[in-house]
DNA sequence: TACCAGGGCCTTT
DNA sequence: AAAGGCCATGGT
């Protein structure tokens, strides 16, 4: 179910057209780390286990090969699709600095990824830029990740990675991040950490990254990331160097009252519009 | 509270 | 082409 019901099928492809929806900017604005533009333009990629091709067309959005059952039940809640995005940035629109962000960066849409995926990657992405980051989770896909098929690699198990052990890990040059990755997908293959009980819209923000953070090599704000991008925790506040500058040099007193509640998103907006002007 | 931990991207020289 | 700063950090 999409808020703004507005999507057809296509033969084999599922069309949709709905206000703040830019493929490119959300997929590529620091949140995920397995998207990438093809030649002709589309946006490919793996979530769930599933490749997804998308191509921005006048039409819309088109999703390439999909069925009704799988956009519903995958992409629907991963795009964040139910969610009003105009009626949000209309409200952060009462914010000065806020107001640049989401007209300058219209169409951002907060992915709502695998708990698991999330935190290993933002375990990764430590002291660490976006290009390498990519490539070391490319490695860890080609490595431990099933083949789904052409170039496609699924995200791999906790279980997997937890059994590769940190030498099993060098190929894909992780660096000190190694230990980490294991201790963490130790944690959740054991149950210790359990992304279900995390899940649940009942579990608190505090609850959850007091969990997180047993984790060695998981902080504030890697448990924070993993709270707003896996766990659908949409008022989870990572504050990384980038945010930082942003809270110190436009937010002296504290953060606006209208992003309350949706506090990761207003973040996402802020964070891409200070690193890109 | 500093400083250190892989490695490589990217800008500057 | 070589150098050096920097990077969606956390542990010690």
């Amino acid at each position: 179910m999409i808020a703004e019901k507005n999507f057809v099928k296509n033969g084999e492809n599922i069309v949709i057209n709905i206000p703040c929806f830019n493929v490119g900017l959300t997929l590529d604005c620091g949140q995920a780390f397995r998207w990438s533009q093809t030649e002709n333009g589309d946006w490919h990629g793996v979530a769930f286990s599933r490749p997804l091709t998308l191509r921005e067309t006048e039409n819309g959005v088109e999703f390439i090969g999909v069925t009704e059952e799988e956009f519903e039940k995958i992409w629907v809640p991963y795009f964040d699709l139910d969610r009003d995005y105009n009626a949000l940035c209309e409200r952060f629109k009462n914010d000065e600095q806020l107001s640049k962000a989401v007209t300058e960066c219209y169409g951002i849409r907060l992915l709502r990824q695998e708990p698991w995926e999330a935190l290993c990657s933002f375990i990764i992405s430590q002291n660490n830029n976006i290009p390498r980051i990519k490539g070391i989770v490319d490695r860890l896909c080609r490595l431990l990740g099933e083949h789904l098929g052409d170039d496609d690699y699924s995200f791999p198990t906790p279980e997997r990675v937890a059994a590769a052990g940190i030498e099993g890990l060098a190929p894909i040059r992780a660096g000190f991040r190694a230990k980490y990755i294991i201790d963490a997908a130790q944690k959740v293959a054991n149950g210790e950490i359990d992304f279900e009980k995390i899940l649940l819209p009942e579990t608190s923000i505090d609850e959850g990254r007091d969990e997180l953070i047993k984790i060695k090599g998981v902080g504030e704000k890697v448990a924070q990331c993993t709270l707003l991008y896996g766990c659908g925790k949409v008022d989870a506040f990572p504050i990384d160097v980038w945010v930082k500058r942003i809270l110190a040099e436009d937010y002296p007193d504290g953060l606006p009252e209208c992003i309350s509640g949706t506090r990761g998103i207003a973040q996402q907006y802020l964070f891409h519009w200070k690193r890109t002007s």
